[in-house]
DNA sequence: GCCAACGTTGGC
DNA sequence: GCCAACGTTGGC
């Protein structure tokens, strides 16, 4: 059964042109246990998800991309010249899983923050929900396609 | 840069 | 286990 989502990534970080050059990259830095319970015991294969640009201008959603590979180590957490490392993961036995998303497509134009809170069939999604920083959130099966739908 | 809304840490 | 202090996220 395929599952969706919508993933954040600060702009200014790694943005839907980085991914979409990279074609693949590993979904580390991410440091929060809730964001990777749901990556580690639920992201599979196969799953899709949105791309969301915080921090920018506007903030929204402005592409897809796919599971490539679930329950990656996030090697971030072992590098000691990585913002990123965890001095407390041991190499056998990491706190941090990940996954490899793969680029699947940019929008023609970011469906922004503002746009998902005034439209009234969206009105489920967590992302515009108050107080709701997870940057790894379960979409559902419909506000996916009927996100998919507003960029033709 | 501000600040609300979190999540984490650590003393007790 | 409680909770104050602190750190982070992210919209604005």
């Amino acid at each position: 059964m395929k599952k969706y989502w919508l993933i954040k990534s600060e702009e200014n970080v790694y943005s839907i042109d980085d991914l979409k050059k990279d074609k693949v990259t590993a979904w580390t830095g991410v440091r929060n246990y809730q964001a990777r319970n749901m990556m580690r015991d639920e992201m599979r294969k196969g799953d899709m998800c949105l791309y969301y640009h915080s921090n920018s201008k506007p903030t929204g959603i402005v592409g897809v991309c796919t599971v490539a590979e679930e329950r990656c180590i996030d090697e971030t957490q072992f590098d000691k010249n990585s913002e990123y490392v965890d001095i407390k993961s041991k190499i056998e036995n990491p706190t941090w899983i990940c996954v490899k998303v793969k680029f699947v497509s940019k929008f023609k134009k970011v469906i922004s923050l503002e746009q998902i809170k005034q439209d009234i069939n969206l009105q489920n999604m967590e992302v515009i929900k108050k107080g709701n920083r997870l940057s790894v959130q379960r979409v559902s099966e419909r506000d996916f396609g009927y996100i998919l739908n507003l960029n033709n």
